[in-house]
DNA sequence: TCGATAACCATATGGTCGTATGGTTTCGGG
DNA sequence: CCCGAAACCATACGACCATATGGTTATCGA
């Protein structure tokens, strides 16, 4: 076999780049030419490892939603590692998704770019579908969980409450993205904390017997 | 002078039918030539109404934004000539706001596609701000009047109360785009008429003596 | 009725984009 | 050591777009 690259990694080094081009000037800005440019490629090569240019948006996007559930994952694991409750656990979660500094600023962005573009393309609303559902789904099953926890009141819909949780989270990173500053921060969280609070009524007993791991993570 | 045509007319001919482009496929598919033909006019009527695209995306933009505020303020109007309590008005007036019929989802996309292109173009990204200022104040007034009615305890703080209903609102539109169906409708009304009863905690007494204007509208 | 002028149109122009094409370079294996 | 295939590149091509240009048409005021 001839000359080797590392496939992946080349990949990744061109999505990377895509991915600045996007948080910095929207969609219309990631055209072949100014990514292979920012990646420090020729627009050749671009090409020899994207079968085209909806080939190369769509891993960009999912490699950005990817990092984004990768860190929440992570953090609800050292939630639990620390034995907090499960209502902290999702507040510190939840809130790692608001666009709070340069990096989730520029997440922020590219999400936004793509949920616009999800409205006309199939492929690109089916991985924006799968993320959204599978958040959506882990806070359900969260506040499932938190019955038998003792956290939550036994009569209440979870799949309701985390729909609640979901959609408040998201507004609100709407709002911050405009106003990133502390007193908003500050206000956004102490609402997120209170929605938490009228769903988590209860205190946690972790030796229930019923008890089950809270997010299903780990 | 010469050969007349209504030039309000024409404009609002030529932004519709770009409107309905962009609701249809989005942003990109609104080039002059796709509005002209789908306005019925040559490309050479569009530049002779408008200076530019961006001028005319601009108006277009505006033009549903506006459409949008004046539907809420009737909605608003009629509630408090039925004399209906400040939260049921909020109600009523925000989830109108949400993508449930064809019209609005309509809207909801053109919205979305904006407020993507909002990030990188300041005119837009002007537009999008202030009627989301407006919004967002309005609530925060109406809060305010809910003081002096009775509805609202006198230590809520208006402004932080109002970017929470306008999150939880807008977070819930774009659950609803995906999901317009009865089952997910009723849980969002659910949702937002939960979130209004814990700002709205009281009666109204419409006899106050420090009574205003509701929502400052009328 | 008759210009003047706005309303309206067809097409040219220059630029940009995604992709196709035809390379050259590099290196693993026989 | 050298063939062949993958890595990599420069550029051509065709499509499309926003805008400019140079009209033609119709109607209002005189």
């Amino acid at each position: 076999m001839p000359r080797t690259a590392d496939h992946d990694l080349r990949r990744a080094q061109i999505a990377d780049a895509a991915h600045r081009l996007i948080a910095h000037a929207g969609l219309d800005a990631a055209t072949m030419a100014a990514v292979a440019r920012e990646a420090g490629f020729s627009v050749g090569l671009v090409q020899h490892y994207f079968d085209s240019k909806d080939d190369l948006l769509l891993f960009t996007y999912r490699r950005t939603t990817e990092r984004q559930l990768e860190r929440v994952m992570r953090l609800v694991a050292e939630g639990e590692a620390a034995q907090r409750t499960i209502a902290a656990i999702l507040l510190r979660g939840l809130g790692e998704l608001w666009p709070l500094d340069e990096r989730r600023r520029g997440e922020y962005r590219v999400g936004r770019a793509f949920h616009a573009r999800s409205l006309d393309n199939p492929d690109v609303a089916a991985v924006a579908r799968d993320t959204a559902g599978e958040l959506r789904g882990q806070i359900a099953r969260t506040v499932s969980n938190g019955k038998h926890c003792g956290e939550v009141p036994l009569d209440t819909d979870a799949a309701t409450a985390a729909l609640g949780l979901w959609s408040l989270t998201n507004g609100l990173a709407d709002q911050l993205y405009h106003e990133p500053e502390e007193p908003l921060a500050d206000a956004a969280a102490g609402l997120l904390r209170e929605a938490l609070a009228a769903v988590f009524t209860g205190e946690c007993h972790r030796h229930d017997p019923d008890w089950t791991d809270p997010v299903g993570a780990g």
